[in-house]
DNA sequence: CATATGTGTAACCCTTCGGTGACGCAACCG
DNA sequence: CGGTTGCGTCACCGAAGGGTTACACATATG
């Protein structure tokens, strides 16, 4: 339960990030420096980024030379998008029975808002 | 393409905001100061994280009487989860074609990083 | 009517975040 | 060797975000 993609949350957040993200996903691969060309923002705010993206494991970094090239990792979206079906499926299921059990209630004793029960002697 | 999705993003990137979410989905609904009672934040707190989930679609309030109940949408949530799986298929497709490519040249001619070719007169 | 109980909202604090500029160091090229 | 070129990082700024308290207003309930 809980959120284990959070982190993948957060760094899709932003909308620089992902321009990022898709930057990388079309040219296959792109240093700091190269696609800060493409953006309208500084390369160290893209390296910012660019950290971000890394801890939450949607991109990876390979030194070559003297040079970063970053490549775009597509698992962990894959992953979080699974995870986030099932939660949508389960909770479906959960306020469905929810929902049946409310108008079986209404059903059996009409106009009577049983809302909480206190359960002390 | 870009990110249609990206409020829900947002919204779910907040551990506070996915606790008041999570608490909807197991109880079937709940007013601000209901869930603020289950939580470390004040009613206040709880009543702009809804906003924001509202905003993003992933909640509901109706009025009862004097009180507001907010319910669960999780069609947002499904929706999300399917395009974050197309795009992560598709640059999964794209990245493998771009390293096919990659290798191609590589076996025809080897060490040559054609990288970027400047087109001008 | 008086009194709880709930919502709406305004004013404010502090931390995080997106972004910039500047400087130092490593690596490649001639 | 000397000049580019590219990365790493520090210091700083303004805006947004998560929180809070306090107070005004609406609606049930006795």
């Amino acid at each position: 339960m809980s959120a284990p993609a959070e982190g993948v949350f957060a760094a899709l957040a932003d909308p620089t990030r992902w321009r990022v993200l898709s930057l990388l996903a079309e040219r296959g691969d792109g240093t700091a420096t190269s696609l800060a060309a493409e953006l309208p923002v500084s390369r160290v705010a893209v390296i910012k980024h660019l950290a971000i993206l890394d801890r939450a494991g949607l991109v990876e970094g390979r030194r070559r030379g003297r040079e970063v090239r970053y490549t775009v990792r597509t698992e962990p979206l894959g992953e979080t998008a699974r995870w986030m079906a099932g939660i949508a499926s389960q909770w479906d299921a959960r306020l469905a029975a929810i929902k049946r059990m409310a108008e079986d209630g209404e059903r059996r004793a009409p106009m009577t808002l049983d809302h909480q029960e206190e359960i002390s002697p």
